[in-house]
DNA sequence: CGGCAAATGTGCGGTACCGTACATTTGTCG
DNA sequence: CGACAAATGTACGGTACCGCACATTTGCCG
């Protein structure tokens, strides 16, 4: 394997590791290739790797057993596909898969596993991830009891659109509308409105976002609190 | 302070420390009463106490800018009150409160995070509640996503009923409405049709299971993972 | 026991969103 | 280039829930 360097990492959590902590896991990352639709996690099977995304964007889907699917979360170089790993727990009911193509930096699970054993800085920082996840996953909770569609659109584009480079989203209405957990007719409406407003632009599979202050001012107070608390727990997005 | 044995203690949690772990915590533990209302955690505050519940609910809230607040967990003494300790977070920008009064025994933040630095098992047994708590939040995404009121607020009265000895809930309509972050004429109207079917029997301010099994039913499937998952990780409810 | 606030019942018009269905456009591939 | 599927536009009636308003009941406290 050719040798990784922190500096070239673009995950936001390996960039912020102490050199230490980056030479612990460096040996054991495994660059990968993922493709829009890739399963990096389901549901009840064991997690083998835990993903650190260096470009792209994954779901974590909720379902149930009637078939509900709906959208609990998303990570991008932000984080890593995996939490429950870091909770020394093995397997999840959530679905994790790509959203958005890309690729990543994976470990194998039990290796990740010593490391945190071992650096109990390692284990800090990622836990701190952990929490900052579920302060997401709180206010899509938030979100879905108590804004309207076209803010919650709004706020998944923005969710989007800070973890992917340049302003492009290669997204239909019909997987947007899975996400939010609404009618496809529901998004290409509350998408036209957005577009006649010049807020952003839509074509065959593909969103651009063209005024982002103005899409965050569309998102209300449904966008903001996770993304702060990211900052105070982490660091920059970016 | 009098002797806290492990046997007399109801939480699910510290009843599952294996001895030695328990003697660690045991001299910091301080029996606390715990009235409905309390605040247990200020959002942006420093978390001073763990509180690990013996009796009573308390119910974690997220809330926006806009003054939006919903519900996004609830805990009893089938866990702990600070889940952002064990992540090494002071603060959280939620308010845990208590919704259904009792008592608990509580920690300092600081002795509990020695304590979760000198023993792995102890910090383990707490991270897997944490994603416990994680899957029960996730699922109220989903629920206040896709399901409609009254199987909501069946969901929510089943989850309370899990945490309390017998079948009564003192709950106002007005309450469950900020809950579930619906109008309160929608609870009271839910609550009737429940009433109607013997499923449930409201007095003022107070809630009566009759039939669960029937309860659990009007649920559907917005019940049963997260208590599946809590199993698995902890072990029974009771 | 009488008065008062809290809790509950109820009604009305409005709207956001649903389920469904079908037409139209657009890229892709033989 | 023509066919075909995927993606998008659009329309319809239906319903779950909202915001608001107001009446009624219930427990409590002076």
């Amino acid at each position: 394997m050719p040798d990784l360097t922190q500096s070239s990492v673009h995950n936001r959590l390996l960039a912020k590791l102490c050199p230490e902590d980056f030479d612990l896991l460096q040996r054991s990352l495994e660059p990968v290739t993922l493709n829009r639709g890739d399963v990096l996690i389901t549901p009840h099977q064991p997690i083998e790797h835990v993903h650190f995304l260096e470009a792209g964007i994954t779901s974590i889907i909720a379902n149930t057993a009637g078939g509900r699917r709906i959208e609990i979360g998303l990570t991008g170089r932000d984080g890593l596909a995996g939490t429950p790993v870091l909770l020394g727990v093995d397997s999840t009911p959530h679905e994790t898969f790509m959203q958005i193509g890309g690729s990543g930096l994976r470990i194998e699970t039990e290796r990740l596993r010593q490391a945190i054993r071992q650096s109990s800085s390692l284990h800090s920082l990622l836990l701190r991830y952990v929490q900052a996840f579920t302060i997401q996953t709180s206010h899509t909770a938030l979100s879905n009891g108590s804004h309207r569609i076209e803010e919650r659109l709004a706020r998944w584009l923005l969710m989007c659109h800070d973890r992917v480079d340049g302003d492009d989203l290669a997204l239909t209405h019909e997987f947007i509308a899975l996400m939010l957990g609404v009618r496809r007719a529901s998004v290409t409406e509350a998408l036209n409105i957005l577009e006649e407003r010049e807020i952003i632009q839509a074509n065959r599979g593909n969103v651009v976002v063209l005024d982002r202050l103005r899409l965050e001012e569309t998102a209300g107070d449904s966008y903001g609190v996770p993304e702060a608390e990211y900052e105070r727990l982490i660091g920059s997005f970016r």
